[in-house]
DNA sequence: CATGAATGAGTATTCATTCAT
DNA sequence: TATGAATGAATACTCATTCAT
């Protein structure tokens, strides 16, 4: 660049950066979000702490989310429900049994949301449903719903391949969902103040719970009795 | 007054009745407490309405409860430790195979804790946990470690008598923990705003999830293979 | 009182104050609240002046008035609404011809409202109307309508009673109405800045526009030929 | 670009567009606020909203007008100040008696005036002279002194040639003034909101008014006694 | 000349907690 | 012991104005 005695760089450079400040504000302030609801839950964080720690005024928060919720809502987007479309193709594609297809499933779960700053969001969602009515009927529609709906495909397909028993599907969803979300939400809260000796190693706790799921949905698992008398 | 000898057998009735009342009154308070905290949630709840609810006033309650959250705590006490020595009683004389022991214990927390309003005690620990860190720390000790032994006493007794597979106790306990506490969180929170579709009958849920971890325990399940690549 | 042995004097008188301060709270809050309203509109007062000066906090205010519209819709009450039935009573027993009764009421309106702070009351409604369109609604039931109806039994009256001429009431109405809106209008703005030589005297002022209404009304007034071509 | 003789023409033409852009963008602010201004007010009414309403951006609008107070001083001027010099010769030329005199100037101004948008602009300054002192002066006297000096003048004339009865000029003129400024202010305040029923409409009023200033001022009309007691 | 991204001061309302009675 | 009047900290959101480009 200095050897370039033309001043062409400097315009497009500035101009370039003011775009791409623009562009990157959305980002920055996701990011920063993420932090502090995940660490001080959503009604506990303030905007202006958002703002703060993203390195723009309150304002400009404002400019780019028109709320707090929609703030929120940006979030669910960007790290769970915007990523439905992508998982569903995979699932769509996948080749093996349907085992195999649940391990994966379970894989990329963690992979993507549980290991990740994202895992908690559905903790924050448990916590402050009852407050937020609105973000919690969001999340259901643009989470629960599609997520509920991924699984409920992946064992259809066990059950139509043979691979699975057949079962209840409204509720196997839930033997798949509960192990995951009682992870995000034990390691977001009691989770963090046990004594070492307690703490769950969460991919040898997902390894335990897929073994388990597995060994109830086996066409060769013995039925054990009744159920709740 | 002093020089008025008759005046003071109403004193003493009365003061007899008002320490009867103070001996009630946390009683009282915790009950109406605890209606409101689990219908909506302890943010939400005004210490005003708890007060007005007990039939007291605000400053009242503030004489039993030094603050919000040492009446959360005291509800706590109140309705979650002190069961185990009873439940672990009747554990150590149950009578039966193990499927029927671990039937029995999930139909006793349902009916003595998931079906009351005690049911929201453990949704509030989850979601409060992170900004009552103190809390937290209690809840681990005098809740989740004697729960967690009991529950670890009854798998090691199928075990040990034969009737479940070997296992990895710590995190067989969190297989049997996760869909109770699932439930009550789920219960508590995006339950309560899902289309009717989606709504859990607790009942079917825990029969499922029984019926689950005793075919997941069985010693003639079939091992699906590796764990969690 | 340091000669009466039985301290019942200072409790009485304690409790008498306390009583006495819960019952004098919303009349020192409207006062306050009157001065700061007509002195710099209703958008530009806060709240937290209005509580300064009636000396309390902010939050005893909301103690006593639910929001800032109520402590305002309070203010018109007290000054302007609440005075109705009395009007209208001694409206309905007036005794004298016509003109005395058009010259009573403008008498009236200038003593209880027009040469009282309240007169500002008028001026603000004016003002602020397009901005708050629930207080505009509000004005308009319980001042605009009431007031209206009391000058049409007036005129009505003067009518039927064939000492005016007979007219369009509700347009004759506006021609009572203009003036007194004006003078108040008037007085709160653009009469605060004008160089003394075109200061409005309002008892002068209001004599001439009685005058002009009388002749107006006046049986014998001449028609001066067609209206506004 | 001085190398190039040919690439002069265009600047050129650029320039004086821009230049013609720059004389004829004042007067299309003005446009846009006093739509604005009028419509919802002086304080609802954002600067961005001006400036997009005359297609150029929020920072263009600053180039203009200092603030947004001076916006508003620069539509009274261009919209009240600058038309008293034609209004005053034609009255000077009029030929007619002073009834129809007076009636072609309510007349004009409600042409002119009233039912133009430019009402707004009374009422507007009735709101805001309290906080904006310096721009009631200004109003003062650029527009209540030579407009009160023109209605003088009819009076006078009619004074003069034994139309009208002697009168108190200075109150006289208030006489007519009321009424109007009454009809701007109404109109754009408690008049939006009322029910259809009490609308005024605005020539029927006038001519009302009118008429009672025509028998008022007139020579045979009866004196009621004396004024306000 | 023109832009529009960024700023940050300004404010009604709630509610846990106190304390004079 | 009981009351309830009083407190005041705490927070999302708007919009006139600026200034780097």
């Amino acid at each position: 660049m200095p050897l370039s005695p033309v001043s062409e760089a400097p315009p497009t450079d500035t101009h370039t950066r003011r775009l791409r400040r623009k562009d990157a504000r959305p980002g920055e302030l996701l990011a920063a979000a993420l932090d502090l609801f995940v660490d001080k839950g959503f009604a506990a964080t303030r905007v202006e702490e958002v703002a703060t720690l993203a390195g723009v005024s309150k304002g400009t928060l404002f400019l780019y989310f028109s709320s707090k919720e929609e703030l929120f809502k940006a979030e669910v987007r960007e790290h769970i429900s915007g990523r439905f479309a992508q998982w569903s193709e995979e699932i769509e594609h996948f080749e093996g049994n349907s085992q195999e297809m649940l391990r994966y499933c379970l894989n990329c779960w963690w992979e993507r949301i549980g290991a990740t700053k994202a895992s908690g969001i559905p903790k924050l969602m448990m916590s402050e449903a009852r407050n937020f009515p609105e973000l919690a009927a969001f999340y259901q529609q643009e989470v629960i719903q599609p997520g509920s709906a991924l699984i409920a495909r992946v064992l259809q397909r066990g059950v139509d391949r043979g691979e699975f028993r057949p079962m209840d599907l409204k509720y196997a969803v839930y033997m798949v969902l509960a192990p995951l979300l009682f992870l995000t939400t034990w390691t977001h809260s009691l989770g963090t103040c046990c004594d070492p000796a307690s703490q769950i190693e969460p991919e040898h706790y997902l390894a335990m719970q897929l073994d388990m799921l597995l060994r109830g949905f086996s066409t060769t698992s013995a039925p054990p009795g009744a159920g709740l008398s």
